[in-house]
DNA sequence: CGATTTGTTGATCTTACTCAATAATCGTGG
DNA sequence: CCACGATTATTGAGTAAGATCAACAAATCG
């Protein structure tokens, strides 16, 4: 257990790099949380992990592949609350009221880890790191949601697209993949709707920028040529 | 200890609605809860309860009153990210980090208790029933936060006040104050800000609801006239 | 009581939405 | 493997919701 970044793998059969502190959990602690994991089987593109309504007993974590996490409103139209990548933990929503009010759906074949909640109650009873791992990964998950309300409150339709891009690489960079080639899990329709724009905008914004060489999109396939070019694009700032 | 609301003051000297499960701790963990609760003086207008930078080492609960929580963009904009009314805790989005990523700053003379960070993880170890409460509410703001978010990607500007007053109505309902006539101790211009409007906008909706007859707003006095056609307004249906 | 901040109203402009048409991609079955 | 329809993405033209700019009114404060 070095100090290596807690988004490093570590964590035994259950890959939960944001459950475990590499650093702060003992072999044997670890041995611990990994027994109350559920190994779950794959999920195909399209299949749901969850469905808003349903009674809550786990929050997942995610292996491989992605999820998109949505709720229903009052018209029944879908509103993406977010993406959650390999190493990322979903359902936390739903701890307080003990119901899904999101459904989670699989944008690819992914697997997922089912961690029963009690048994999370229980265990964090008695390690007391684990618990104050769960006040940190829910704070964190709060802090991630006030700086996507901010995005939304402020920013244009080229910052919007250009923090999530940023955010996307960010985030494929702590996972030890490229940074500045992936491939967008995700329809541009849920672009839109998560950063609140019409898909038509989604896609001219794609084009502008490929226009001014920061990055080259082949359907879903995203090259990042000026990563600086689009942090300041992001910031509202010009690009050169 | 009954099956009161968890909204009702229960916490001894405190006050800590938010924080306190009446039905679920005993009288003596109540008084553990309470010694680590330190009560703080005054808050006038205006005046600070923590800055963006410095160091995490309380959450607080809101006694009476109200504090506005920001958070300063690149370009050192304000961005609103909430309210705060008496019994509820703010801070939360710092314990990850260890260090206050927002500003909380008191809207009207207010009183606050701080609670040290440090004795709530000591203390919720202990008692198990604070710990599953400390989740819920860490759970529950997260789920606030994913409702502005949606409020935020896709309702109109009519919408997002609407449903704006109806929140504070509600909250209002809970702490026993009058749902129908009360103050807003925010600015125009921090409504707007909070919900991604423009200052003008807002006060051209506040007098566009007062000609639909739903409301009546003097300054900061608002009272709403017929709460059923707001909750329309605040869910896009056409009003009669 | 004047000065400054805060709120309202009007006129104009801009961004992003809507509608519409076309193109590309995906999935399925022959 | 290719052809088919269906879904998804791109591009264009017109529109609308809300922003911005500007002037004025009202409240707040020293």
């Amino acid at each position: 257990m070095t100090n290596q970044s807690k988004f490093t793998v570590s964590c035994g059969q259950c890959g939960l790099n944001e459950l475990c502190l590499p650093h702060a959990l003992t072999a044997q602690e670890i041995d611990q949380v990994d027994s109350i994991v559920k190994r779950s089987k794959p999920l195909q593109r399209g299949e749901y992990l969850y469905n808003t309504g349903e009674v809550f007993s786990s929050i997942y974590a995610v292996r491989s592949g992605s999820i998109k996490v949505f709720t229903i409103d009052d018209e029944g139209e879908e509103q993406v609350i977010g993406f959650y990548l390999p190493g990322e933990l979903l359902g936390l929503d739903a701890i307080d009221s003990k119901l899904h009010m999101s459904t989670a759906k699989s944008m690819e074949t992914s697997s997922v880890c089912e961690i029963p909640y009690d048994s999370i109650e229980d265990l964090s009873a008695t390690i007391r790191n684990l618990q104050v791992h769960m006040y940190r990964v829910l704070s964190r998950e709060i802090r991630v949601d006030q700086e996507l309300q901010m995005l939304l409150a402020k920013k244009t339709a080229e910052e919007r697209i250009g923090a999530f891009l940023m955010n996307l690489s960010l985030r494929y960079e702590q996972r030890r993949l490229s940074s500045t080639r992936f491939r967008l899990p995700m329809a541009r329709s849920d672009i839109g709707n998560y950063l609140g724009l019409a898909v038509e905008t989604v896609s001219r914004i794609f084009t502008r920028l490929q226009t001014m060489g920061v990055l080259t999109v082949e359907g879903k396939e995203v090259e990042i040529l000026d990563r600086n070019a689009l942090c300041n694009v992001a910031h509202s700032r010009e690009v050169a």
